[in-house]
DNA sequence: CATTATCATGATTAATACTCATGAAGTGAG
DNA sequence: CTCACTTCATGAGTATTAATCATGATAATG
């Protein structure tokens, strides 16, 4: 009995539109034509016969409907990698080492340096997953991933790789009071910290006027902080080009380092196996470059 | 970043194969040629780069990799269905049932008989599922499911509809001695009281001169017993057609009704709901048709 | 305002899925 | 043993889906 469902074709486009934010970067992400992918978003549309995204000022917003979606549906696509190149490994000599990244780290920081890797060992291939936290990637049983926390995760070994600093950030046409609780506070489910941190380095003890939403996903916050709905406190590192270009203001104040940090992390069985050692070797070198930058 | 991911047809036809036992048959089932299953099955094998089957007399025997990579993917296909189906009727009027079956089961028994239901209720979308166990239903989030087992299935409304008779089989061109304590006895996973039962129904003590390999299909254990790897018992509704066309024989004695059966379950807070109501009530009914049979 | 960026869509091309036909080998009955 | 039927693999061809190129409308930026 055959089952109803979308092609993998459909399903990467989607998810890559939702992880990018824009058709155009998701295309280039998938070695793909924008038009294909368009075409590829109007086919789910078409298939689960609902829209999947609100078409607004040339940016495709996800409804709650489809975040929801991808949610359950990408850790599928990834353990069905995962175990289709375990299924292929068994059958070769190259050795797979699976990778977990956080969505923006990954394409922001890593995904560009990563080929100084896979020039050096060619004996090992990589398998990169996605996820939000630590917990996806323990489900994934990555063999490695980028995590980010405070350097606790049980079970695994971790290697500081680099702080973050967070700052509040509003849109400029939006600015009109210096008082930062004024503003409507949105909120980052994945940096659930944020704002009382950075609250806390300002010797700021009052409350905002009003909690905000809650989102999970850096490029729907930003694009929510420029359609003026309230200021969020970002990670300095992904609002840095908004701001040099001036779609973003930061005029409450300094970027100050969170508690929390990036962390590689590995199983603490698999933590001293030689593909996990040359990755985290290459990575530690990365991230002391980034530091002297 | 695009996965290296094999297609959903050509998995889809992978796991026909394999429910199958035949090429033939999965193609039926697919309601594709022959020709497409044979290729997809060869497609797959050259993706991965290794063969999945030993090709023997005109069958194809799945190798271990080829079946622990069915186990883990098979799950992930059927998920991945229901969060579509549950995407798709977050926009329509109809209901989704999703429903699991035993592969055996569900293909001899069900099967057959469930256009009966899809022609009295239109209304009601059925979204299927295979597992092996009960667990493997309640990971999977079913609406109602068809288990086997003793009754006692925890958080879960049980309904009865059928015993099950088991019985040992061997093959003919390998049957020599009536004692059948002097046979290898094979094990299925999936009936581990199978043996012990039998005996005890025939007040027979004694151990085996050997205990066999274990296998958890069905399929594969009818074609290791034809083999003449040695005797396994069998439920009786699954060998019914082979002993009549002689390609088995029960010549140890008669076939007993087993300690454990086949239920409808169904989650205690879903019993109730009007679609898995209505599909108990015409699955009862089948059951006691099959009674009077 | 001019230039660039973005998404949707018509037309076309490329790739994959599938069918029909055929042949070789296996199975079972007489 | 012969014969009829079944089964799987494969060549050739057809059908469907995926993707590209080109274009236009709209939005964003300097």
């Amino acid at each position: 009995m055959k089952r109803k469902l979308p092609s993998l074709a459909t399903l990467e486009c989607f998810e890559a539109v939702i992880r990018h934010g824009l058709v155009t970067r998701a295309a280039e992400d998938l070695n793909l034509t924008q038009s294909a992918v368009s075409r590829q978003v109007s086919n789910l549309e078409a298939f689960v016969q609902q829209p999947l995204f609100v078409r607004r000022r040339k940016r495709l917003m996800p409804t709650d409907a489809a975040l929801r979606y991808l949610r359950s549906v990408s850790p599928l696509l990834d353990t069905l990698e995962t175990e289709t190149l375990r299924l292929m490994s068994s059958s070769t000599e190259n050795q797979v080492l699976t990778l977990g990244l956080l969505p923006t780290f990954g394409s922001r920081w890593l995904m560009p340096r990563l080929g100084g890797f896979t020039e050096h060992h060619h004996d090992i291939q990589l398998n990169i997953l996605t996820g939000l936290t630590f917990e996806d990637f323990k489900r994934a049983n990555v063999d490695v991933a980028v995590a980010y926390g405070n350097g606790n995760f049980a079970g695994y070994r971790s290697f500081h790789l680099m702080n973050e600093t967070i700052q509040p950030v509003i849109s400029p046409d939006h600015y009109a009071n210096p008082d930062v609780l004024s503003y409507e506070h949105l909120q980052m489910s994945t940096r659930p910290s944020a704002w009382p941190d950075w609250l806390a380095a300002q010797k700021i003890e009052a409350m905002p006027s009003k909690i905000g939403p809650t989102m999970g996903h850096f490029t729907m916050m930003i694009e929510a902080v420029r359609s003026g709905l309230g200021v969020a406190v970002l990670p300095s590192m992904y609002v840095r080009d908004d701001l040099k270009a001036g779609r973003l203001l930061a005029p409450f104040g300094p970027a100050v380092t969170s508690h929390n940090g990036y962390y590689l992390i590995s199983p603490d069985h698999l933590a001293n196996s030689k593909k996990v050692a040359a990755f985290k070797d290459w990575l530690l070198i990365e991230a002391q470059k980034k530091k002297a930058d």
